[in-house]
DNA sequence: GTTTTCAGTTTTACATTCAACTTTTGGAGT
DNA sequence: ACTCCAAAAGTTGAATGTAAAACTGAAAAC
């Protein structure tokens, strides 16, 4: 009877669960980009499957504040603010800070070495100017940091605001020198690590996101008055 | 055409979101005891709905944790374990301690002083040990500060978490010690509301959610000791 | 030339239907 | 009397149907 549990888990994920992970991937790859219409019908061609999965997986992603439904106009790819960005790195940066010292408690020295050579292998990244690798394992290494603290909901939650704001990256080209504060910055972090000291690595964090942001934030200035006024709901 | 905008918001909120707020409430409320089935068809008949947008409702609730989706045996409301709590309630210490940090550069001192007096009027009731008030105005207490941070994604989060464990409170009778530590606590994060000391508020913040979760933690032990494994999915 | 109006079409919100899976119930065999 | 199996009943997952709201665009009015 327990004989099956060796196969592959058979845990035939709800289709609407399925459709959540992949429209959720759409979004936050950039493939529908922000403010863009989402017809029901074109995703439904698109996946194979009847309209009731793909709106129940819609609700669940307009509750997680990646898309917007407008009663009666359906399903719209969220617009992203300038405003939204101030509101959710300060969050961001607090979950993270928590991460960070959870992470010294708990992970194993085995774990710590892991970061310790993602980390030299995105710095030689950076030394070549590859940006597509470093930004790679930029984010393995904070994914390893988060995975580190052991808290279930706090990664759930943290990955939540990352995929919202994730989307803002595409904009964001770091200048020569933010990268060179980037890479510094990374230094401290796995010192930190190494080091266990839970409140340096909460502090480096913290300050790591806001110089992150103030990146993203200018760059979107930038593009906002370029653009003049995207118009978001025109009434 | 614009005449309208003075009608009452025409936001006509759709079914389903409707439905969200309804089984949520039944559910934060303690009405749907962690554990138990929700039968669908009790609750398209309780609301007068059919199943369509119930089941986006409950697939929404899902996402945020209040309700457990088993494949093909449909949904009840999430269990909640002191595991859980161990996990969640740091991540609302975080939270709470950025609200407090925010709230004392953003809020007006018309409204500390009225968060003054929702505390004074606190602690009378605690003076003659009238439990139900104090509860509420603690919590008005608390959502005022988080008010204050002027951060809504802040806010969203953390009523999210809050949900999930506000379901505990049931079980969770303050010994008369914890209550006067708790009523002391308050006293101090007035004081450093008053003083906008960000860091101290933040820190009280963080303190007091720590006490209360010890609390919470300690109530819920006894009681899983005295009702001998409630058995959670048997298999 | 611009704006308004109105029929036709499309899209959405919700209800209903159908198929697949689970649980229950009843009975045969040990 | 207990166990095991099978058929029926009930519930869930997904597809389809229906009514209503929103968009489109072309003709009429200004």
């Amino acid at each position: 009877m327990a004989s099956n549990a060796l196969k592959q888990p058979i845990v035939r994920q709800s289709l609407h669960e399925e459709l959540v992970g992949l429209v959720r991937e759409l979004i936050v790859d950039g493939d529908l980009p922000p403010g863009v219409k989402i017809p029901e019908k074109e995703l439904c061609e698109r996946f194979g499957v009847s309209r009731t999965p793909l709106r129940e997986a819609l609700k669940v992603l307009a509750s997680e504040g990646l898309v917007t439904l407008t009663p009666n106009r359906g399903a719209s790819a969220s617009l992203i603010t300038i405003e939204d960005l101030e509101e959710v790195f300060p969050v961001m940066g607090a979950l993270e800070a928590l991460a960070g010292e959870l992470a010294c408690q708990h992970m194993t020295a085995r774990e710590i070495a892991s970061v310790r050579s993602l980390h030299n292998r995105m710095i030689e990244h950076y030394r070549q100017e590859q940006l597509k690798p470093y930004f790679q394992l930029n984010q393995n290494i904070h994914e390893a940091i988060l995975a580190g603290s052991r808290n279930n909901s706090l990664i759930v939650m943290y990955r939540s605001l990352a995929g919202r704001v994730r989307r803002a990256r595409y904009f964001a080209n770091m200048s020569r020198k933010r990268w060179a504060q980037a890479a510094a910055e990374h230094e401290e972090i796995i010192s930190a690590l190494e080091a266990r000291d839970g409140a340096q690595l909460a502090d480096i964090l913290k300050r790591h996101l806001q110089n992150k942001f103030e990146t993203v934030s200018q760059q979107l200035m930038e593009m906002a008055e370029s653009v003049q006024k995207p118009n978001r709901a025109s009434r």
